[in-house]
DNA sequence: CACTTGACCTGTCCGC
DNA sequence: TGCGGACAGGTCAAGT
């Protein structure tokens, strides 16, 4: 599922909604979905006070009193829904998505001490929970590889290409999803910036040229931050916080939008395979 | 090292 | 209707 927008909008919600609630107790399935022992959830878990929300690429970060954090990672399929104490009423839009937590694909669940809870769900089981020392979040394989956060104010076209150089041989859409490149960039918004800059995704990245990576920045970070501002895309499983979709999906511009018109030209966008994943392009817009 | 492919899982959709 | 295969928003471990 998510990508950095997605994320991000996660992590905005359970920020508003979890903060300074008190851990009661932690309800696991598999060791897969959550590795730690019981001794260190009692430890550092059970009664700590959230105190904060933090993303890092696709990564969530929820930091607890105790100087542990509990390392979220969704991969495909995961989500990290809030049920407070009053449900929303039966009718209500948001009753499907969330009033019959826990379902089959809760892996997690962590009660506050208010009676209120945080559901992990994850269908397919890729994401985990990791509790893990705040200070050693850096030393996690992860983070230390990861890429530079692309909608950091700090972050220049010139650093953008630079990152680069170190894929100048695969295609550019398999460097646009190594997040050792780049943090967050997922196979949407890797398609959407694509079809912004007007560059098929198999050119290699040695051939691109600096302007055209000057525009891919450009639309790579307007695309992402048109996304947040949107509550991220909603295909199948993603859901926010507080069980909502994401409206992006409709201001899309070719990702899952094969056989319909490009919105720039008009001519029919396909669908093609490139590094592995369903790409979406204009074949006229973006050429080899 | 850089690059590609398969594996991890479950659910859904599509063609026969 | 049933069944097999391909595919789905991500990352790793292997392989070349």
């Amino acid at each position: 599922m998510p990508e950095l927008p997605e994320v991000e909008t996660v992590r905005r919600g359970l920020s508003n909604l979890i903060i300074g609630r008190t851990i009661k107790s932690v309800i696991h399935d598999t060791a897969k979905s959550f590795p730690n022992d019981d001794q260190t959830v009692k430890s550092f878990m059970i009664q700590a006070k959230v105190s904060g929300v933090r993303r890092r690429a696709k990564v969530l970060m929820i930091d607890l009193s105790t100087s542990y954090t509990l390392v979220v990672h969704l991969k495909m399929t995961g989500q990290l829904v809030y049920v407070g104490e009053t449900r929303f009423g039966a009718g209500h839009p948001s009753d499907s998505l969330v009033n019959q937590l826990p379902d089959k694909s809760t892996r997690v669940v962590i009660e506050f001490t208010d009676h209120t809870n945080l559901y992990f769900n994850d269908q397919r089981k890729f994401g985990w929970i990791k509790l893990v020392p705040t200070a050693e979040i850096s030393e996690m394989a992860f983070m230390k590889k990861v890429g530079p956060e692309p909608l950091e104010d700090t972050f220049t076209p010139a650093q953008f290409a630079e990152r680069f150089k170190r894929r100048a041989n695969t295609s550019i859409k398999a460097a646009l999803l190594d997040q050792s490149v780049i943090a967050g960039v997922g196979n949407i918004y890797a398609d959407e910036s694509l079809w912004g800059a007007k560059i098929h995704p198999k050119r290699l990245v040695k051939t691109i040229k600096p302007a055209e990576f000057k525009k891919l920045y450009i639309e790579l970070r307007s695309v992402m931050n048109l996304a947040i501002e949107k509550g991220g895309s909603s295909n199948h499983t993603y859901i926010n916080a507080e069980g909502k979709k994401g409206s992006y999906m409709d201001f899309a511009r070719v990702f899952r939008r094969e056989g319909l018109a490009c919105p720039r030209c008009g001519t029919t966008i396909i669908k093609i395979r490139v590094a592995g994943r369903g790409t979406h392009i204009c074949p006229h817009c973006q050429r080899l």
